[in-house]
Parts: structure tokens; sequence; C-alpha cells
DNA sequence: GCCAAAAGTTAGTCTATGCTAACTTATTTA
DNA sequence: TAAATAAGTTAGCATAGACTAACTTTTGGC
């Protein structure tokens, strides 16, 4: 390259730096979408492989590879090649100033508006990428600083902080054993709306009653009924374990 | 072109084509942006010139020039070479809607979440073409249907009906005629600010009492206060004449 | 420890959108 | 009506992001 070129071609570059959307950097909403996904595999620690990076943003690896680079170049990832990537300091505080938003506004879509929990996710999806700081700590103010969202995950705080327990799944706990429903995965609409149907919802008391062999149905009880689940779908249903001692320690 | 290839690139194909926005087709926000203005010049009816389009959007015009034959394409202008564009009756459509949506917005950000009136249109630019239809009509009826936004711009309806009365401006109205302010401009903060400051708002009534010659200030009481403003102020100000005849008829 | 399968990368394209520079059409003005 | 000027267009290029096809590393199995 020979000319005097910048970066950002021409008059709108201020503007494009950070969308209007904050005090911050410049990220757009696909850069984002991989932040938030590279932080939910490695949740915090933990390297993201390439491929599993592509599968939960629905691309092709080679996407991902190219994309992965420029990240990297942009001091938000550590990457080396063929061997996976981890958020820098500066990609962990993006990531989560994104999931701050779509939580956030997923818990006032639900609270304020009335909107269906099967469908908040989807519509944060989108208005997390154009939504202001301003607007989403509004939001959080209107509905009293919730913690969690519809699904019970953690809303990081403004400064960055997050709750990042790891809980066990409906389909680890031991048979006998009670616990209380924190978080279900939010993502698939048929899913939740099976969910609230047996009730297994945020905040709900289960006991595990059986577990038939070779990956079988899950019996549990819960708000005074006895149902049973698929292994499946018990996964996505994270559980507190209730005092029953013999719990610590994995 | 000598393969297969169709438009849009592979899996996400069918996710972009509405961007899970809505209903209908697929455009993305410069599109949105782009009719948005056209319209605003054309109100309806008239045609826009390319220079100001480009100039509306804070674009070069020769992108303009580009973008408009590929909306021509789409169907949603009928553009022909050196004349300017009009919207077809699908772009007047496609405008319509995401007005709508901006105005809504608008709206719902100053009532429902104490958003200063000098602020909501920037934020509203940006979570226009991310809202869905739905979450739009949530927050229209949250706030009991306005039928203008918080700078008395109309509000189109769900079926894409707009009041499209033309108001004259302060800067037009007599000497010794009254009116009710019924709209101000909403791009330009500082000068809503101002607005606010002298208490010209939407719904107050002013009598314009003197205009001094060679495009001078104009002088005019409102709220039992007389003051004078300049006349590219007065210009931003849409008054409607209040019955005082020798009005009708310009 | 070698080799096939799995994982990851590169090369070459594509679309959308924007830009600059150079050119063409319209319009205005003398 | 012929320049001069304004308006608009084209050509060529850039950037972000995604894709396919072909190639390279890693790794897991024997």
């Amino acid at each position: 390259m020979s000319g005097v070129r910048e970066a950002g071609s021409g008059k709108r570059e201020a503007a494009l730096r950070d969308g209007g959307r904050g005090t911050r950097d410049a990220l757009t909403g696909p850069v984002e979408d991989y932040l938030k996904a590279i932080y939910a595999i490695g949740k915090g620690s933990g390297a993201a492989a390439t491929n599993e990076i592509a599968q939960r943003l629905d691309l092709t690896p080679a996407s991902v590879s190219g994309m992965v680079r420029r990240l990297a170049d942009q001091g938000l990832l550590a990457y080396e090649r063929y061997h996976g990537v981890k958020l820098t300091e500066s990609g962990r505080r993006a990531a989560l100033r994104t999931l701050r938003r779509h939580r956030v506004i997923e818990a006032y879509l639900a609270e304020a508006l009335g909107y269906p929990w099967d469908r908040v996710h989807d519509e944060a999806e989108r208005l997390e990428h154009a939504a202001s700081d301003e607007l989403v700590d509004r939001m959080a103010a209107t509905i009293g600083e919730p913690e969690v969202d519809p699904h019970g995950a953690p809303i990081p705080t403004r400064d960055g902080a997050v709750d990042e327990t790891v809980y066990r799944s409906l389909a680890e706990l031991q048979v006998g054993s009670a616990g209380v429903v924190v978080r279900v995965s939010d993502e698939d609409p048929e899913m939740l709306r099976y969910l609230a149907e047996l009730s297994i919802l945020p905040g709900k008391r289960v006991t595990v009653k059986a577990r038939a062999p070779f990956d079988g149905p899950i019996t549990l009880s819960i708000a005074r009924q006895e149902l049973s689940i698929g292994p499946a779908l018990a996964a996505q249903v994270m559980v507190a374990p209730i005092a029953d001692r013999a719990v610590k320690r994995g």
C-alpha cells in the first residue's frame, strides 16, 4: 500500500467508530456475536475451538478462521494458529458489555412489555447491537436492577462483574436429591414453551426420583407433580443442589 | 455468470431475508435509511434529487447513484437517469413502516423511560432497524397508541396511513396572527434544548408580534413571554394557524 | 510411531455499501 | 445559443463479512 490512506474511508469515520451506541470503541454486530460466542464457550477461562464457534454462530469454520485473525489483530483475542482462541481482557470486557445488554433487554421485554419468555431471546439478539448503554441502564433501573434475565442467567453489572458460578444440570443430579432450578438455556423457543408447560422454571424446586438406565428418561417431581423428561432436555436445566449434604466437591 | 448461484450465499440466506425483524421482506439498515430520506424529501408526492438524498444521509452523490439503481431494481423506486427518484407504492409502504418504528420508539423512550426529548432521535435512529413490528406495537400499546412523537410528528398506523398535512412554519406566519406549534424538526439536539428553554413546544400557542426586515429576527409571544428568534430557527417550527380568518389558500 | 480422520487454514469469490476521480447531462447565464 | 456551472453518473477500488474448494496440521487409533 503506497498512499496515505488510513482505516475507515472518509467522512463517516468518526460516526462509525462507536456507532453512536456508547462511550467506547466500534464493535459491529457480527463482532459482538463472535465475542459473545467465545465467551460462552470458554466461560471466562478456557479456549474456544474454531469449530465450536462456527457451530454456535451457524457459520463455516473458514469464516471463523478469517474473523478470528482480525479480532486478534484488534487485540480482542489471543490466537495461535491451529490452537483455538481465548478472549483478552479487552475482549472479555466487550463480551460482557454485550451480554449485559442482551440480558437486561430480555428482562425488560418480559417485565415491562409483557413479552412471552420464549420470544425475548430473539428480539434481544437484535436489539443488543443497537441499544446504547444509557438505554440499557434506564431499562435496568425501570425494572429494579434485576440480577438475572427471564431464563435465570446472571446479568453482568455495568462494570463487567458477573456471577460465573457453574451449576450442574438436572441430568447430573443424583437420584433422590433435590435442587432449585436456577437457569435454563434460552435459545430454543419451543423448548422454553415446553418447560413452562411442565412448570420447570427458575426458582422451582425439583427432586430427581429416578433415572432410567442407558441414557433413559429422568423422573422428577416438581410443583407436587411427577413427570419424566429426556436426558437431552434435562441437560438444559441448571440446578443448585439443595443442602442435602454430600454435595460439595465433585 | 455461469453457475447455479442464487442471491444470498448459502445457509444464512433465509435468516437474512427479513433479519428476523418482522413478517416482510429484507431491508437492511442502509436501505431503510434511503427510503426514509426519499420519503421525507418527496413527502408522498414529489421526486427526490440525488444530491438532496446524499446531503440528508451524509453520503456522496456517487454512492447514492449506485444505491438508487439497486433500489429501483428491487422495485422500491421509480428512477430515471439524471432525473431523480420517486418511491413506488412498495417503497412508500416500506418507508412508512420504518417511520412508524422510529416515531413509536421515540415516543416510547420519552414516555416510558424518561428519555430527554433532544436525545430520543439518535437512539431511535438505531433501534428502528432492529426492533420487530411486534415490539413496536407493544410499545405503542403500552403508552396508549400515541398519534404523534415527542416532536409532534405524526405516527403512521400499522397499515401505513399517515397524516400528511403540510403546516407552515413560524417564519411564514403573518405578523399579528397566531398559531399553535404542532411540530418541530427533531434532528438537532442542541436546537431542541434551546426550543425547550424558550418553551417553544408542540401544543403551545404563539403569536407573531413583529418581523424585522432583511431576514431579521422574528418577535413572538408565547407563554406570556415575548422573545425573538432568528428566521432559520423559526423555519424549523411548524404551526397550525389559529382561526383568524384570511388564512385558507396560500 | 504411522496414518487416516478431524480440525483448521488459505486462496479465491461474492455481495453490500461506501469512496474518489473522471466523465456526461442539464441548467443557467451572459 | 454557447459556455460555464451544477447535477448526476460511471469506473475502479476498498472494507467487512461470508462462502466453497483445496490444502495443512493435529490427533486418535492401532
